[in-house]
RNA sequence: GGUCUGAUGGCCGAGUGGCUAGGCACAGCUCUGCAAAAGCUGCUACAGCGGUUCAAGUCCGCUUCAGACCUCCA
């Protein structure tokens, strides 16, 4: 029996909710992921950053988890929802490629840097083309309950007829009438009967590159189909959490949950969650803006937009320290700031990993109340506020580093409780996993001696020589930090 | 044009009706052969104008500005 003590900030509500599984210790939970038909950029990594933490956060707290982030790699048009070309097809074109060589390229890319940042594997990646047969099946469910209608080949989700008796706009605030009132102009001869209606099942063009048999026909499934078909086949009719980008809120997911609504009655998810964007120079970092960096861009600093490269987890340190609600400004300041604080934060957890503990005052440790521990655990509960979780961190950093400066002391059950807090929040939670330092034991060895051979140096006042081995090393990026009784070494 | 969100100190960013979040930068001090590292101290902001209240960045109204969505987007 888990107790439920996360609050989650639900779309639909537009507040916070104590978050209450439909089958605990059971929580579904499906993300949207990529379009597999570019490198992933830093507003993937947020969402993906998001909704870790979350999965990580429900399996801290002991519920069992089924975490599905799909792969869409057919139905997603460039463009026009119907005079759009498919964003894979479109690619495999350019590129004299198969499709799915497109979308497997992508994929393992998307994958790859994801999991450099961090990020938990889920627990299933299902991919749209692999659920062809769902999505015919869903289409055909709408159609014959009178809820879509065919048109030249296609299948068009009615929206007219099912705001009716449904609420289309549940999610977004969204109204009929000012969808009506749209008024783009048209250039194409529109199949729908209303602006707003959405397809489920689109009949391919001559020469369409990925096409699939159908009641109605050679086609290929509507973009919003997928989602609803795939979640609905790994978590149920109804489940606990939906989550993806704001800006998928309209008309993805508001579609999605006609779709359900439609065909099963359901709004699928019962907590909608999304994560805001992130800008650059105050705009929303996009593909289609032209102004997202890549992943790539950002580890290998290849951007003209950046100063330097970054490591995988400064980045995933730079979100975390944003509420996954506020949009969060990109710029190389704030991204340098990022990484010198968290490289405090990280020497302070090395201090106290290599702190010897006893496996006994270290169970002992999680079993009692930890103020630092709860304080964070408090604060990720609280719809995963993790800024504030990581000022604990550092509030606690100053008292680690007196300790290891000698100023002051601590108790072995202190340190465990420290070191409790700092495994959990920002190893486990968090997600912030450093490699353990680099060289091992030889390179432990040779620093004992340099650090000797500078001490007789500067015993003998050679300051010559102990300058050289410090800053020869410093270059090698090995920090020498003096003490009062001799002297230690970091790795920058 | 419609809908919605936001405006916090040099920068990034939390937050609550009443006790200076935190980080980065900066300055001073301590330590030190000199540095670095680390610690301590300082930097008290909440777009503007009204209103509610004993008390408002925090609630309400208006204004200005910015962004998101309304077309593909994490």
């Amino acid at each position: 029996m888990v107790e439920n003590k996360i609050q989650l900030h639900n779309t639909l509500s537009r507040r916070k909710e104590l978050f209450i599984p439909l089958k605990s210790p059971f929580v579904g939970l499906y993300v949207c992921g990529p379009t597999v038909y570019g490198d992933p950029h830093l507003g993937h990594s947020r969402s993906a950053i998001t909704f870790d933490l979350l999965f990580r956060l429900l399996k801290y707290e002991g519920y069992k988890v089924r975490y599905v982030r799909n792969i869409t790699d057919v139905g997603h048009l460039v463009g026009d929802a119907d005079g759009g070309e498919d964003k894979i097809a479109k690619k495999a074109r350019l590129e004299q490629l198969e499709p799915m060589e497109v979308a497997q390229y992508y994929t393992n890319r998307y994958e790859h840097y994801m999991s450099e940042m961090g990020c938990l594997s889920p627990s299933i990646e299902p991919r749209a083309s692999g659920h062809i047969i769902e999505q015919i099946a869903l289409a055909k469910d709408i159609l014959d309950r009178g809820l879509a209608y065919l048109s030249n080949g296609s299948v068009y989700f009615d929206v007219l007829s099912y705001a009716k008796s449904h609420d289309y706009g549940v999610l977004s605030g969204r109204n009929l009438d000012e969808l009506q009132s749209g008024g783009r102009s048209e250039d194409y001869v529109s199949e729908k009967r209303f602006e707003a209606d959405f397809a489920l099942w689109k009949k391919a063009d001559q020469g369409h590159i990925m096409q699939w048999p159908s009641p109605w026909g050679m086609g290929f499934p509507g973009w919003h189909a997928e989602c609803t078909a795939m979640s609905r086949k790994y978590l149920g009719e109804q489940f606990d959490i939906h989550g993806g980008g704001l800006d998928l809120v309209f008309p993805h997911h508001e579609c999605e949950i006609a779709q359900s609504m439609a065909s099963v009655g359901t709004t699928g998810a019962r907590y909608w969650v999304h994560n805001n964007m992130i800008t650059l120079n105050g705009q929303k970092m996009g593909k289609s803006l032209g102004n997202s960096i890549s992943l790539d861009e950002f580890f290998t600093g290849s951007s003209k937009q950046l100063t330097q490269a970054y490591s995988p987890m400064t980045i995933r340190f730079f979100i975390l320290q944003a509420h996954y609600r506020s949009t969060l400004d990109f710029s190389n300041e704030a991204l340098q700031a990022s990484q010198r604080g968290f490289l405090r934060l990280v020497k302070g957890w090395s201090l106290l990993r290599g702190q010897e503990i006893s496996p006994e005052l270290l169970a002992a440790a999680r079993g009692e109340e930890n103020d630092l521990l709860s304080s964070c655990l408090e604060a990720l509960r609280d719809d995963m506020n993790s800024p504030v979780a990581i000022a604990y961190l550092f509030d606690s950093l100053a008292v680690i580093n007196s300790w290891d400066n000698g100023k002051v002391s601590l108790s072995k059950e202190r340190l465990a409780q420290l070191r409790v807090a700092f495994d959990d929040v920002l190893g486990e939670l968090l997600g912030l996993e450093v490699e353990a330092s680099v060289g091992g034991d030889k390179l432990g060895v040779a620093m004992e001696l340099l650090l000797a051979m500078r001490q007789r140096a500067k015993e003998s006042k050679d300051w010559k020589s102990a300058d050289e081995i410090r800053d020869r090393l410093l270059e090698a990026g090995l920090r020498i930090k003096d003490r009062k009784d001799g002297a230690d070494w970091e790795l920058e």
